[in-house]
RNA sequence: GCGGACGUGGUGGAACUGGUAGACACACAGGACUUAAAAUCCUGAGAGGGAAACCUCGUGGGGGUUCGAGUCCCCCCGUCCGCACCA
């Protein structure tokens, strides 16, 4: 019978529609088995799935059907992050609503991701710009407030000056407006904020417990809290404003205070700008510093500077030592109390600003190999250990000890009716500010009434919907600008007053998803008996990006719905996995032009490699492989993969190579070896498929020979690749199918009848069917059988048949390789020995030098010592 | 500057707690089939030497521990990522 090759894309559709008509992938909460929850970050709209997104829902899917053959009850859905400004962008620029644009792009999404054949639970999608979403988010918004978790202060936003915009911080380019090109000013605003702070030190301390989260993340994060341990000391002012007597500094060494030599305020500290308003040169300086961007360059680039206050600090230890004030640029008002004190010698910073203004540099702290008579410090700053000296009651000392005792000295002391100072902690992290000045997003639910003051919108009124006819065509935030939305009767009072025109953040809708999903119907933010059953997601699987800010906000947002009652676990990600980028080669043509892969042939390997243009024959450089890119013009399109060459095939090369963690570059070649694999395998199943129709699927225990041969290949490969998948090593499992495969294309002939045979073809089918679950369902229906591959269990490899009776081990003399030997497993120690020795290329090896020693290790090696 | 990851053939990568380095794939070369090509199948291959059996070298570089090191320790080089004046 010839054979015919599979069909892919015909095929693929048709078990879409199988798996879709069944509802196979519907979660219950009733089912039996334990339950297990798969997630990937949820897509922003964009219109089109990238190859990130292909690279990621593989695994996740992988991982999905994977634990549901081995009986777990799996959640697995999908939904929409779906608001945000790109939307606002497509308004401005092409004039369409940004609900329209959204959801013609979900759609589109939607049919791209159902075209990969992902075991998604569909029922259960959400889009968050979807009001039986936000009206939600709402509801958990005025339960954080009423718990205390949300707070209303001023903070800095950017303002484009020429727009009368505020800007997002992508929208800063160069520190001016992306549209207007106006430099860009920073501006208060009083805005919402969640008070993540308060679970600073939770969010620390829970970390350890998050064993199946990639380490780096972790420290990534702990990093980002920050947690320090210091003091708070209060500096004494001589000639300040009155309600300035008294300057808060946060240090964290307040065992150096003896070779203080300055304080120094941030900028913007409130007392700085009090002085300015008698000081108009201090307020010159106040404003360069605010004018120095905030780029990186910029902060890399700025030198220490200073302005001399002319106020004087008294030292808290010694009444008749005074430190001058500066204010000074390297001091950020947002950290600690905004003000130091500054020890030159065992601080970089410091030490530079001492240089520049001429301060004195007292080491206090000197290491323990030198001299604390001559010790001196030069261009570089003593950070490290050592004995306290030209400091008094400390002197002698060692840091820790030096530490505690000059907390304690501040404690005792008073500074007014304050103590003069006392142990803090103090945290990095900052409260998270929710406020965006955007029309597409979720609306903020209160309202600003004259006389109440600021007021929650009733739970009964949710959800304030967005309201639909508004204009892009001039910037600023179309909330506030139309013409009736923000009108609203105050609620307490019933007088005229006005809507809240701020949305969330984004970060807040995907803050909670995962949850939703849980009960996405339902009228409550989260049903309890839902979230209790399925939180926390077992398996979460995303891009590194997310490391931060979406993690830590996701935690925090668990942790407030467990105070506020919509929850019952403080960690939402019991497993994590960050999957690496898709990458491609870049070309750029002679004129430095990028080039569409699609345009140009590669050409020769090694050194010889080199590119040319399909249609002009031209040499076209070939550049650095990077990120793929629009930009960059080295994306390859999802969609035209998978027609070409099927779902199965573009899955099968995400898996495959790479480890998973780990960035893949994209390659033609790649694609076609996988796609190659797929009729190789439909191949060797459809050939072999008449003869093991014939054949009972249990296996004979009685094998031998070929068969006994083939069914160890069988359960050593359903071992290793349980082992791959639960592990999240997915290239392994791949070649391991590989590996398994071309035994059995080899054995296949020969066994035509034997139920061996049998036994690996549907083990086979079985195994991959996470991977190409279409492919597999074809297979498995050539082998045959008139159920559905993925209703299959799971195999298990028979441990009896996972070792063999011999081993063969390397013979090593002085530890090089000079023979191998096949040996009983079982073999006692002294047989491999006299067996080893007894080796030709052993005897050569050894020659007429005595044998010193041989180290036998059972079933792994021998050296021989001669 | 601080923190982290990584470095293995022409390429992507295997190698579990130290135990035959290079599994598996891609690319390449030779062969079979074909009028020819595609597809497919078989074979080869880390480098150097040798007709071969084999030998020598080899996991970024240099030291060390060990019977034995890609794996552990120290120093250096390079690449990538995160944070960045955080007191």
């Amino acid at each position: 019978m010839a054979h015919e090759r599979y069909n892919a894309p015909v095929r693929e559709k048709h078990w879409q529609k199988i798996w879709d008509e069944r509802q196979l992938f519907a979660a219950r909460e009733d089912a039996d088995g334990a339950k297990y929850y798969v997630l990937e970050m949820f897509p922003y709209p964009s219109g089109r799935i990238h190859m990130g997104h292909v690279r990621n829902y593989t695994m996740g899917d992988v991982v999905a059907r994977a634990k549901r053959a081995q009986g777990f009850n799996v959640l697995h859905p999908m939904g929409w992050d779906a608001f945000g400004m790109p939307a606002e962008n497509a308004a401005m620029e092409r004039g369409v609503h940004p609900a329209e644009w959204t959801y013609a792009n979900i759609d589109a999404m939607r049919g791209q991701l159902k075209a990969l054949g992902l075991s998604l639970d569909w029922s259960r999608e959400i889009a968050t710009c979807d009001p039986d979403y936000y009206r939600h988010e709402q509801r958990l918004f005025l339960d954080f407030l009423d718990n205390d978790l949300v707070a209303r202060k001023t903070a800095k936003v950017n303002w484009d000056p020429v727009d009368h915009t505020v800007l997002a911080n992508e929208q800063v380019i160069d520190g001016k407006g992306w549209r207007s090109g106006a430099p860009v000013e920073q501006r208060e605003l009083t805005q919402w904020f969640f008070t993540i702070t308060k679970y600073a030190n939770e969010l620390l301390q829970a970390l350890d417990g998050l064993d199946r989260w990639p380490e780096k993340v972790r420290i990534m994060q702990r990093n980002w809290i920050g947690k320090s341990h210091g003091a708070l000391v209060r500096f004494e002012l001589n000639g300040a404003p009155d309600d300035h007597a008294v300057l808060p500094v946060y240090t964290t060494r307040p065992d150096t205070l003896f070779g203080a030599s300055f304080c120094a305020l941030a900028p913007d500290h409130p007392l700085s700008l009090s002085l300015a308003e008698s000081d108009e040169k201090l307020g010159a300086f106040i404003e360069e510093c605010q004018r120095t961007g905030t780029s990186e360059e910029d902060i890399e680039t700025a030198e220490k500077q200073g302005y001399d206050t002319g106020l004087t600090a008294t030292h808290p230890f010694d009444p008749n030592w005074q430190l001058p004030v500066y204010v000074a640029n390297f001091v950020l008002m947002d950290y600690g109390t905004g003000a130091i004190f500054g020890c030159p010698a065992h601080d970089q910073r410091d030490l530079d600003f001492a240089r520049k203004y001429k301060l004195p540099v007292t080491p206090v702290v000197i290491p323990a190999e030198a001299d604390p008579a001559s010790f001196e410090v030069g261009d570089e700053a003593y950070i490290g250990d050592g004995r306290l000296a030209n400091s008094k009651f400390l002197d002698g000392l060692d840091v820790d000890s030096a530490l505690d005792s000059a907390i304690a000295r501040l404690e005792s002391q008073q500074v007014g009716r304050e103590r003069q100072g006392e142990r803090r902690t103090n945290f990095r992290l900052r409260d998270w500010g929710i406020s965006r000045q955007r029309y597409w997003g979720c609306p903020i639910p209160m309202i600003h009434c004259d006389d109440c003051g600021v007021v929650q919108v009733p739970r009964a009124d949710l959800p304030v919907t967005l309201p639909e006819d508004v204009t892009f065509d001039t910037p600023g935030n179309p909330l506030e600008r139309h013409p009736s939305w923000k009108d609203v009767a105050c609620p307490a009072c019933g007088k005229d007053a006005r809507r809240e025109t701020d949305t969330f953040d984004t970060f807040v809708d995907s803050s909670w998803y995962f949850a939703r999903f849980c009960s996405p119907r339902s009228d409550e933010p989260a049903a309890r008996n839902a979230v209790d059953y399925w939180l926390p997601v077992d398996q979460y699987i995303g891009g590194v990006e997310h490391a931060i800010l979406h993690l830590l906000y996701a935690r925090f947002f668990t942790r407030a719905m467990t105070a506020t009652g919509h929850a019952g676990v403080e960690e939402p990600f019991a497993g994590l996995f960050t999957q690496g980028m898709v990458n491609h080669e870049t070309y750029r043509d002679a004129e430095g032009g990028w080039v569409n892969p699609a345009d140009i042939r590669l050409e020769g390997e090694g050194k010889s490699r080199h590119a040319v243009a399909i249609e002009t024959g031209a040499e076209i450089e070939i550049g650095p492989i990077e990120k793929m890119s629009k930009s960059k013009h080295n994306t390859v399109d999802p969609e035209d993969i998978i027609a070409r060459y099927g779902a199965d095939t573009i899955r099968w090369f995400m898996l495959s190579d790479s480890p998973p963690e780990r960035d893949v570059q994209w390659t033609e070649a790649g694609v076609e070896g996988a796609w190659r694999f797929v009729q190789r395998l439909w191949r060797l199943i459809d050939e072999a498929a008449d003869g093991a129709a014939q054949i009972g699927s249990v296996p004979e225990n009685a094998s031998e020979g070929p068969a006994l041969d083939l069914r160890r290949a069988t359960h050593k490969t359903i071992h290793s690749i349980s082992a791959d998948l639960d592990a999240l090593r997915f290239n392994r499992a791949v070649a391991h199918i590989y590996e398994f495969v071309n035994t059995l294309t080899a054995a296949a002939p020969k066994l035509k009848s034997d139920a061996a045979l049998r036994e690996a073809l549907d083990n086979l089918t079985i195994m991959v069917a996470p991977m190409m679950p279409h492919l597999a369902e074809e297979c498995w229906l050539r082998l045959g059988h008139d159920t559905l591959v993925a209703d299959q269990p799971w195999p298990q490899a028979d441990s009896a048949l996972i070792v063999d009776d011999t081993v063969t081990i390397a013979v090593q003399v002085n530890g090089k390789r000079r023979d191998e030997l096949t040996i009983a497993r079982d073999a006692a120690k002294e047989d491999v020995e006299a067996a080893a020795l007894n080796l030709d290329n052993v005897m050569k090896a050894i020659g007429d030098k005595k044998v010193k020693k041989v180290i036998v290790v059972p079933q792994r090696i021998v050296n021989v010592v001669a």
